[in-house]
DNA sequence: ATTCATCCGTGCATTATTGCACGAGTTGTT
DNA sequence: AACAACTCGTGCAATAATGCACGGATGAAT
């Protein structure tokens, strides 16, 4: 009679369509996933999925219940936060998640000192591809490059993002026809690149910042990239364009769910990163380049 | 990781205050809830409950919770009806329930000619004291006797109730001072002795009609019923007085929940009895009663 | 004071659930 | 056509959860 946990495997199952990858977001084994599903049709003796080759298809029955099923979840988070929010130690875990070259450039020896001012708080880290869902408690702080954070969310702007244009003018000769280097979502010429190298040419894409640092000091072309990375790494050929760049209308948040905002360890680990982010807030506003002649 | 099913164990014992009857309430045995409730603490690192010797009081932190958890309930109670009206079977359960005595004396007869009508469904009868909740799926059907049903059931009202004076002439003398049969919740004289026997005593009090019906036919003194119960009893010495008494604004209703009304074996269950009180609908409203000289 | 009832926690045997490993079926690729 | 990759179901062994029986602690009644 695992009555209230059912509906949990009926979601991930209605979400992911299979009973495999629902198994693995459930973090059990796929038996167990497929044994749960059909107990409870069997048990309300209503059919909830069809099953065709691909997976699992949800019938009438199951749409039925989805929404209230999502439902359920959301209010079994909150159940979640809440008892969190209670939790008045400065020890136990605490989920922290930012993009990793942040944390391996700028913070990873701020943590290191964290560490040993709060040495009963366990720091888990998430910098991996993909944002965290903080009312999920998938994490429980963030620190994140947004325009406007959702309503639910809490949290200091550090900074404005300044970006720049950046180049290893040691390996790169600079003209018209200067190879560039943009994001792989990007289907045509960056209109940075538009405005300043309009005979430019894409040669290379990639999807995280520091490949595409990489990319630059190796003299593969030129690029568009926010200044805290390159400029943090003072003794690199890779320098700034003495173009001047809009200011980005993306902050450097630090943020959390509402819910976790008495919570103590979360307001200590919050606090801290404030405090010492801030001390950087030039690094992010681009005030330390180093320009190229 | 039972995630959401540790919120049923927590709410059961944050309702009765005490580990021993949750269970009771859950059905499992007390040292599962114990354990449980001491895992659920553990895990999100909050005291939900102080230990008294009377049992488990609610900290702030369970109070934070308890409202969600509700919540949490009444979803899961509507996937429970949402699956249940899915099954189009005229096969599996159907729990009824009715008072005792109507069971009984009126409708027994007929529910096992459902039976055979039926011989796949099995029925699940509740006559004990007490409303079972129709939301909570304590009951798919009901037969009440109420004046105006929640809106969230819906049903057809059979008949308005006829209820008449009884007494047992061939034992008792009608005078003024006769002695009056109550139900236990009433402090005075109810309202039609005063009106018809104004110096008469109370000398029994009763909460069960069944128990009304023998006292009056022992000749313990008179009553005001419900005509059904006494007039389908045609070789009972207890008879009806000739006084006139108003229709009771109660009537008799087939009731279910709403989100029940497509469920096939439920339609049918009720489509059944309509029929079967339809045809007896002169009883509940006294038509058929056998009055004293 | 003593007895009784009613809380609750815990060791141990039983029971239920889960993971693992395998097989069967379908799809798409070489 | 053969193979890999992907679905899912199932028998069996390992693991986790539960019920049972006991004991301690508290409060009420005698």
């Amino acid at each position: 009679m695992n009555d209230w946990d059912d509906i949990r495997y009926f979601l991930a199952v209605a979400r992911s369509g299979n009973v495999t990858s629902a198994a693995k977001a459930l973090m059990v084994n796929h038996s167990t996933v497929s044994r749960r599903i059909h107990a409870l049709e069997e048990k309300h003796g209503v059919r909830l999925f069809e099953r065709i080759p691909s997976g699992y298809k949800m019938t009438v029955a199951a749409l039925d219940i989805y929404e209230i099923a999502i439902e359920l979840e959301n209010k079994n988070q909150q159940v979640s936060r809440q008892l969190f929010a209670q939790d008045s130690r400065l020890q136990g875990d605490i989920h922290l998640t930012m993009p990793h070259d942040l944390l391996a450039f700028c913070l990873i020896d701020e943590l290191a000192l964290f560490r040993q001012q709060q040495p009963d708080i366990r720091l888990k880290l998430s910098v991996s591809k993909g944002l965290r869902d903080l009312a999920a408690r998938e994490a429980d702080v963030a620190i994140r490059f947004s325009s406007t954070p959702p309503d639910y969310l809490i949290g200091q702007n550090i900074s404005l993002l300044q970006h720049g244009i950046y180049a290893n003018t040691d390996k790169l000769r600079l003209d018209k026809s200067v190879p560039i280097i943009s994001w792989s979502g990007e289907n045509s010429l960056p209109g940075w690149a538009q405005t300043h190298f309009p005979k430019a040419q894409v040669v290379m894409q990639v999807d995280d910042l520091l490949a595409m640092y990489a990319a630059v000091k190796a003299g593969i072309g030129v690029a568009r990239m926010p200044c805290y990375l390159p400029d943090v790494l003072t003794e690199s050929p890779v320098k700034r364009l003495p173009i001047e760049m809009p200011r980005s209308t993306w902050g450097v948040w630090i943020l959390s769910h509402v819910d976790l905002r008495h919570t103590a360890r979360v307001r200590c680990c919050r606090e801290f990163l404030q405090e010492k982010l801030t001390q950087r807030k030039g690094l992010f506003a681009g005030e330390h380049s180093n320009y190229a002649d």
